[in-house]
DNA sequence: GTCTATAGCAAGATAGAC
DNA sequence: GTCTATCTTGCTATAGAC
């Protein structure tokens, strides 16, 4: 396999494509072999299946999610607000679900279509996700910054909000993946007590 | 056909259970049979096509989706708090996604799989759950009892979160669908500026 | 209304030339 | 590394007996 090479990208990139417009069971290798201009045996010079195909571009898609969190809310200096490292997780988080909606979607949507030890992974990186934005919950919640009763609960339903950006967002809609950055960032500020004014 | 009859129902059942775990495109018309204890060809006799049976399965989710919100958010009498008609709508269509979390996985994420006709219809009834949600944001907006600058994007923000709960809820998780409802009913009336005490 | 049998087709993956 | 050609499988949907 040769997952870096140019013609193994422009694969990946077809893929993503077609798995985003059809779902993965829907999209045939013929497709995706058409989008990336090779024909269908030239798929599997890259990729043993086409599962594998789904699994790197996860894997590639969560490994970018895990490090927006990573990189947004990390705690430079003593005197941080926890509200503002929620802000700007939330910020990138939910921006990066809107401009990469297509690879989004797949990453998040087609989950199932994985084979089981590939799915295991893919697991662990999103427990990974969870835990550093309840991390910063629990920050703000020790600090005085939030005040919230269940922070576990809090947590998933942050999580979700952003991630459902990937299936109702449109370019063709009336906001900006920034803007809509704002208005979450906004809207989780109050879910978790904080009110946009600690 | 036959959509009421026993065997077409019997069908239906067996369709969603297949399309929840696995998707529709992943689903054979041989294991929907299956489940229903018929032959293949028995489907045949009762929905025209596979998609239909999709289709019946979507429209039954949205319109029973459709009245939760208007029977949940009825303003009875004049002194009515529009937060607890806020309140009661999150909680009825959140418990409702996790109660019938099979149902309303294939009802909410299986519409890229309707035909054009079909998915049409379906879109016009989802445009209806919106506007039930977005009239209770604006008389609470104009009763003072909610402050959301942005009331078209809170709406959809608000529906994405319940919608979402399809998607991630397991009977075998640590909530049941009460207190999911209680949860994000708290967390809505903290995301419209009420804070649960007007 | 349900069955068995099967037509008709398209999918994923491979073989072997270049 | 890419192609054309093709194998094998399994799908949706139909035909015709009961």
């Amino acid at each position: 396999m040769t997952v870096g090479s140019d013609a193994a990208l422009r694969l990946q990139a077809g893929a993503v494509e077609a798995f985003a417009e059809r779902g993965f069971h829907a999209t045939t290798t013929r497709d995706i072999a058409g989008r990336a201009g090779m024909s269908p045996a030239a798929l599997y010079i890259h990729y043993k299946t086409k599962e594998e195909l789904l699994f790197q571009i996860s894997q590639v898609g969560h490994e970018r999610s895990v490090r927006i969190l990573e990189e947004s809310t990390e705690a430079t200096g003593s005197g941080v607000r926890h509200a503002e490292r929620l802000d700007r997780a939330v910020r990138a988080f939910v921006r990066w679900h809107a401009e990469h909606h297509t690879t989004a979607r797949v990453v998040q949507y087609e989950l199932a279509a994985l084979g089981e030890e590939h799915y295991a992974r893919i697991v662990s990186l999103r427990r990974r996700s969870e835990e550093i934005l309840r991390g910063v919950l629990e920050d703000g919640v020790a600090s005085g910054e939030f005040h919230i009763e269940d922070i576990r609960g809090t947590t998933l339903a942050v999580m979700s909000l952003c991630i459902d950006v990937a299936r109702w967002f449109s370019p063709e809609g009336r906001k900006t993946p920034d803007e809509i950055g704002s208005l979450y960032a906004d809207l989780v500020l109050r879910m978790v007590g904080n009110g946009g004014h600690p």
